[in-house]
DNA sequence: TGGTCTATCAGACTAAGGTCGTATATTATT
DNA sequence: AATAATATACGACCTTAGTCTGATAGACCA
């Protein structure tokens, strides 16, 4: 018995994913989340085998989700299930590291070979696509996983940051006082190794952050 | 007679157009130029009807080549001739105004549908893009004519800004004192319509400006 | 020739950015 | 339970960013 578990905002697309995916495997378990800390809390729970992830959930707007269940659980294979075809991001996603990428025009016959593609280990992404993703450059993963070591505060303070936001105007958001936001900007460009806000917004940029709802 | 301008770094590539469109047009008299500065004065000497512009090209790696040929000749049919099919460049050119854009992997008679209808006056896009750029948002070509009314000058201190570069840094680079750095970068938040360094750089990152060789 | 625009710079000032040291609560480790 | 590591939080202090005033000089245009 495989289990598997989607995450998905829109209830529609998880039944559509469901019924596709009923119709081709009959030894599958279907778990369902609709935002990010349910997502995380039934990683914890379950034994997931293979993770369907939706970018554009609540509470991870962006690759942040990825990033952050890629950190926790590290083991888990991850597809990334996206509205957009926009091969830059396609390439980010595989790049960060996820098994694979499902677009979701993909008809039904894909997502079947998809996800047994990637429940045997392989990485999977539309033909479309294959040949451009080989050519991502190395120094993203390496920014992503920097990215991902910063704590909490510090990814809050960095998407504020990324919209143009003033020490002041971050600390008024966040609560807390200017000098702790510069403490954390000090902290940021350590991490990502850099040592300016205007690189630290760039990088930001680059990655498509976006702060999380929470 | 109609007269084609054909601004292109590659000798090989602009051989190429001339051979596609020559088979389709007789009345046509194509001029060439291989940089920015050689494609404006070609433009000032003549009455060209059409301008087919590479966005790669010395001097004009980005939509400052662009920007700054539909600022200074104003009535002039642009089509933006590029290698990438990046569709958010696509979106970015059309929404600053360009009559269409022709990819480099278009067929011989792509090429010629495409002249003949940006003569007629008519916008071309190839068609496995037409839907997705209607989509263009407003703001972006707000931004895109603020960034075409900064100087020279202006515009290099920006890229400069873009690079994460401190004001002493630039000035260093272009050899000029930083007190004349700041008075170039509070010029550039006026123009558009900003006050602080980090907005500044969000809009060149999303307008992919580069710096200028010369 | 006078007016506008641009580029250049100085000096003085205010505001914001950035570093360092330090304190405290939490969590993990032994 | 003691210890180490980490995240969060500040205040003091210095550096950089940004504004304002004002000045000189060249390019361009009417």
């Amino acid at each position: 018995m495989v289990n598997l578990l989607i995450a998905d905002d829109h209830p529609l697309y998880r039944d559509a994913l469901k019924g596709a995916l009923g119709m081709a495997f009959s030894d599958l378990n279907i778990l369902e989340s609709g935002d990010l800390n349910a997502t995380v809390k039934t990683l914890e729970e379950n034994d997931v085998d293979l993770l369907l992830l939706d970018l554009h959930m609540p509470g991870s707007s962006d690759l942040f989700g990825l990033l952050h269940i890629q950190k926790t659980f590290s083991d888990l294979p991850i597809a990334v299930v996206s509205g957009t075809e926009d091969t830059s991001l396609i390439s980010k996603v595989v790049g960060v590291g996820a098994m694979g990428f499902i677009p979701k025009t993909a008809s039904a016959q894909d997502i079947s070979d998809a996800v047994n593609a990637m429940l045997e280990g392989d990485v999977w992404v539309p033909e479309a696509v294959r040949q451009q993703i080989e050519q991502v450059d190395e120094n993203f993963s390496v920014l992503a996983e920097n990215v991902a070591s910063l704590t909490p505060s510090q990814y809050k303070v960095l998407c504020y940051m990324r919209d143009g936001l003033l020490n002041k105007q971050i600390g008024y958001n966040l609560e807390i006082a200017e000098a702790t936001v510069k403490a954390h900007v000090t902290a940021i460009f350590r991490k990502l190794g850099i040592n300016n806000r205007t690189q630290a917004v760039l990088i930001a940029s680059e990655l498509q952050l976006e702060p999380p709802s929470n």
